[in-house]
DNA sequence: CCTTAACTTCACAAATTTGTGAAAGTACCG
DNA sequence: CGGTACTTTCACAAATTTGTGAAGTTAAGG
């Protein structure tokens, strides 16, 4: 990395667009990020997944990322470690290179909303023990057994209706990989 | 307190369910209760709510609920205005004492699952801004345009969805008030 | 191999959250 | 009106979470 010619040390243009304005970007990132905090999502992977959302090519470096949110190479690492455990962005090794890429798919981002699963699996698990438990012929027993019922319709619902996207999706976006 | 005949002292039998076991009760509170605050909800508000949920009547008042799970008076305060304003449980006035009462109706559960709805809303107004900032004709525009889709999408299915359940929900449980 | 660029882990300090006791507020009842 | 039985609010201590700097690890490139 000693070319003075292909200077990259300011690359406040990363975009190629030219008429973006970067305090806007922020403002979108912290905006979107802090909502999605609220709604449960540690904000470091939340400012993290939303900058690379709103960047162009959808693929930013840790020394971006960094850069960008002005946070440490620390906790770039630990929000993108969380990132990739939930499928919410993927990780490449850039072959020439010592950095790692870190990418988001639109299509990641609504798998992750389906992942949920695992979740409500757990839930249900946990209510068929205590109906058990609490006898299935008790109300206490009857009324989580109609939790249940309900938790086990969702996630049949779910898994329609993420069907009916995908083909949404390709009516409104075309079927593009990314 | 003071009627021996209407002995009321110990309710661990209170006549209805003999087979209870308390400890069988708190184990199941305190293993969903947790799995919930896994999901994003507060503690103490998940372990009042889950108590509410598996106790047979589906009401208790707050001295109850301090006592079964070992909380101070005001904890259960804080956590019962949380569920209030979530629609998680709704409050009593008993109008012959001075105490008030929490209640869970089967339906709310899941009433409170589709009030996701504001947040969404929400998340949908930062991304239409966003795109507008970002530029509608830009990658990062298009790729926040389409989950901005998509969460639209989803309020939709969301609501048909819950129709659906109101339906099936007869099917199973008949239309039982609670 | 040895150097060096990049990523990760770890111990810790700062900030935030949580639950409590105590004081203050409400409203039923005599 | 009190008196009393609850409930709520508030300040604070304890516990948890969060992000950092610095040391440790891995692998590219001479």
């Amino acid at each position: 990395m000693s070319e003075p010619s292909t200077d990259r040390v300011h690359r406040t243009d990363a975009g190629a667009v030219p008429g973006r304005d970067p305090e806007a970007v922020s403002r979108f990132v912290e905006r979107f990020a802090s909502q999605l905090a609220d709604a449960g999502m540690q904000r470091m992977p939340a400012r993290v997944f939303v900058a690379l959302l709103s960047s162009d090519t959808g693929v930013m470096t840790s020394a971006e990322l960094g850069e960008q949110l002005r946070i440490s190479p620390a906790a770039v690492s630990g929000a993108v470690r969380y990132l990739s455990q939930q499928h919410l962005v993927s990780r490449e090794r850039e072959p020439g290179s010592r950095r790692d890429r870190y990418r988001v798919h639109s299509g990641q981002w609504y798998e992750a909303v389906t992942n949920r699963d695992a979740v409500l699996r757990g839930w249900e698990d946990a209510l068929r023990e205590g109906v058990q438990q609490l006898g299935a012929d008790t109300p206490a027993g009857r009324r989580l057994a109609e939790t249940l019922a309900f938790f086990e319709f969702l996630q049949d619902e779910i898994n329609q209706m993420m069907e009916r996207w995908r083909v949404r999706r390709k009516e409104l976006f075309g079927d593009d990989k990314d």
